[in-house]
DNA sequence: ATTCTAGCTTGATCCAACTCAAGGCGGCCC
DNA sequence: GGGCCGCCTTGAGTTGGATCAAGCTAGAAT
């Protein structure tokens, strides 16, 4: 087994989240972090566990999910590189509401408690960035809320497909676009709360009416007005 | 129109998210707080708008709500006394994604983000309970997604009832209990994600079934216990 | 090349909750 | 008292998406 050495400093430095941290804070929380190296499948954390600080995506691809009652699984956030999660719960001293489980083979970065808190105090501007960052989550899921209790299938994949299409990073008037989904269809499918099948359909149903056309996973957007009028 | 005065200042001391601020700091956040009257009905502010600052509930109910495109409306939250909302929009400076109004005459304070930002300098002890207020509220909405995609009817109304009566400070291994809807039927039900018919039946099945017995907004919890094995 | 398997598609059927359409039932004002 | 207006209930019919059950396809393993 030949990892690579990681540079925890460099790593974290590059994150958004911890900018501006001054260089001796930053190399505590360094000091502090622990690497977390896990295989494709396997649980970071179930739902329950208590926390033992908050996670980065290094490398590789995150799923939170919900179980439910009939061993299905409801899939809430897809996370990669750069993103983190965690900062709520371990916030609160509470159990996890959700498991998290890597798609991939990854790398996380593990950051306890006491050092978030700790830079918590030492930094004004870091506090505001880790509420900014929960603020952020909690647009996202009042948009997820909105979504699942006000849309349609059809509008729901729509929406998402646009969504990945600005995250991708294409020119928001552009008539046509491209994206891929980041992972399999039926983690898709869950993370838009539909089954499979149905995901499967309303694809079909948008290729018909030239909206989009699908090859495995890269999706070509053909209309990117009509497709907007469908949202 | 004989309007009270209002103590501010003492109004603010006496919130959680206030507690152990330094009195002058406290003076500086009432100093800077504007109040808001407002009478049922009345819209406190539209999607789309953007956020001066961010509420807290003197006196009254407030509803945040989305509106679909048919007109109709999803609530998304009640609120009462005591309670902020807000605190992650005026945050990121982004227009409100819900609109809000009252649901009976109420009394709010309106903190403008200047005021919110210095007591985040100040003192990081506020900060930390600011991202707990938000971290509650992440909370909050995962189990609203999770009740929304995972649960029935049925089971969404059951699990608030028994939310209601944990709220409501009643003994939570009673066997039975009493809790009042906060509000009319109708808004209960939107905030259940369901139909007043739907909601309507429900309450007659669980009636029928010798679970709860309902009068008006009075709902008797007859057996807890199996309440419970409902959700 | 052949099998195996995981992931996807397609078709048939079902059901929970919604929609539409009438009533009931207070409470409130004239 | 009588009429009116919100709010809630009840019934009948509809439907979007789920479920169940086969196939299909492409890449990996043998």
């Amino acid at each position: 087994m030949t990892r690579k050495r990681l540079d925890v400093r460099g790593t974290l430095a590059s994150l958004p989240l911890f900018q501006s941290l001054r260089p001796e804070e930053l190399a505590s929380v360094a000091q502090a972090a622990r690497i977390v190296r896990a295989r494709r499948g396997e649980l970071l954390f179930g739902k329950g566990d208590t926390p033992a600080g908050f996670h980065v995506v290094v490398s590789g691809q995150v799923k939170l999910a919900l179980s439910t009652s009939h061993g299905l699984e409801k899939v809430l956030q897809i996370l990669g590189p750069g993103q983190s999660f965690g900062e709520a719960v371990m916030f609160l001293e509470r159990p996890y509401p959700v498991h998290g489980a890597c798609l991939v083979d990854s790398v996380l970065l593990l950051v306890p408690r006491h050092a978030l808190c700790a830079a918590l105090e030492a930094d004004p501007g870091f506090a505001r960035r880790v509420l900014g960052g929960l603020s952020v989550r909690l647009h996202q899921l009042v948009s997820d809320v909105e979504a699942y209790s006000t849309r349609s299938a059809a509008q729901r994949l729509v929406g998402y497909l646009l969504h990945l299409r600005e995250a991708g990073g294409e020119a928001a008037d552009e008539a046509t676009g491209h994206v891929s989904l980041p992972t399999s269809k039926h983690i898709v499918a869950s993370r838009l709360n539909l089954t499979p099948e149905t995901l499967s359909r309303v694809l079909h149903m948008l290729s018909a009416d030239h909206l989009i056309s699908v090859d495995g996973r890269d999706v070509t957007i053909r209309d990117v007005q009509r497709l907007r009028a469908y949202a």
